[in-house]
DNA sequence: TCCGAAATGTTGTAATTACAACGGAATTGT
DNA sequence: ACAATTCCGTTGTAATTACAACATTTCGGA
């Protein structure tokens, strides 16, 4: 099967015989056209979904009601695995933006999996990795001003890439987004910056002076 | 022994024979004195550390080279967790603030633990749910105004809390640091919000009309 | 109860930022 | 290459927010 080749790629699967794990957890594949919703708002899910095929929005629906895009999945993305694996309610819908395929695993089977303990190990590691990442933004987020998130942020990455030019994996909206600003004041921001002597940049490369 | 008991009521070890696991897991105790360093940035540590006793402080470095406080923790608390079982070297340090002491236990013996599979499944829990909180709080800090960030947390609590009428687990400096601001202009905005008959609140208890 | 300390609320000002509008650059598809 | 579309930078304005300073309230201990 092509799918499985795919799948045994996963850093899910890292050092495990996908195929033979996949029959130990209840793996169930469905089809989705495109519009149909894999998963609500407010229900429970006991399941991790791997995207096989397609693509599929990530929607939340915010303080005045109106639904706002967290995330877009493509194919090979794990989705929905805090909540399967914490068994809270959706805080999210799910929707196939095109026909789409889904493997759906039992959390729980990953979690105590006999036969294949590192299943859980992978998990684990990729949930912690996701922690990290995500107090990071944080960290950026709760700066007082634009300048200063900029700053942290691309402080932060030069550490990580280990070099002193960085470069973003974002374009201009894809940066505001991450540090929750809005995009022309993310430019004039910059512009200031680099007025001011403290950065360089072009493109997406920048460098901090 | 007097923290075993202690340890046994921890998430961690919910359905597990805490004794007898902790002679499974490398379990090593620390003492340290009150400003001893536990953990310093940029090591790796393959252990999660449970605070026994004491308390300690977590900081971190900002872009400038300031210590900033990131968390402090109290006993039971556990710490480290996201960068032992990621194995990323440690963005933060952790110091004791007052005489403590520590357990640590290997993370590598509780994703793959064969005599109990319960504390790799109670570990994963533990992420998912961390995972959900983080993401939460993101949610809110990518507001682009005060209001829409208020009014954002507000809104999530009363959906957890099943209530109209809200408690908040923080004074106003706490609520302003969760919500990246400003102590005094988060006080502003909630007194706008009140005059404005969006919001009605008294201490900690809001209401959103 | 009283005092002191800490937390909270208020106000004013300067700085920052959101937002809208627009021109120019870059990218994509044909 | 060309057109169309998307992305990016700039500007101006109104609104928001940080920050400092100070008044008030709350809270805990003596």
């Amino acid at each position: 099967m092509d799918s499985l080749s795919a799948i045994a790629k996963l850093p899910l699967f890292a050092g495990v015989d996908a195929s033979a794990a996949l029959r130990d957890l209840n793996a169930r594949e469905g089809n989705y056209a495109a519009g149909e919703t894999l998963l609500r708002a407010g229900e429970r899910c006991e399941s991790v979904g791997i995207l096989l095929s397609g693509g599929a929005d990530v929607v939340r629906e915010d303080a005045g009601g109106n639904p706002v895009l967290v995330a877009h999945l493509s194919a090979g993305e794990l989705f929905a695995e805090a909540f399967a694996f914490s068994g809270a309610p959706l805080a999210v819908s799910v929707r196939a933006a095109e026909d789409s395929r889904v493997l759906w695993l039992s959390a729980e089977r990953i979690a105590v999996s006999p036969r294949y303990p590192r299943l859980a190990a992978n998990a684990l590691r990729l949930f912690a990795r996701k922690n990290l990442f995500l107090t990071e933004r944080i960290e950026h987020l709760t700066r007082h001003t634009l300048a200063e998130k900029v700053l942290s942020y691309l402080y932060s990455l030069a550490r990580s890439q280990g070099r002193p030019l960085v470069s973003v994996p974002f374009g201009r909206q894809g940066m505001a987004d991450y540090l929750g600003c809005d995009r022309s004041a993310l430019c004039a921001v910059l512009a200031k910056l680099k007025k001011e002597g403290k950065l360089d940049y072009h493109k997406n490369v920048f460098r901090i002076l």
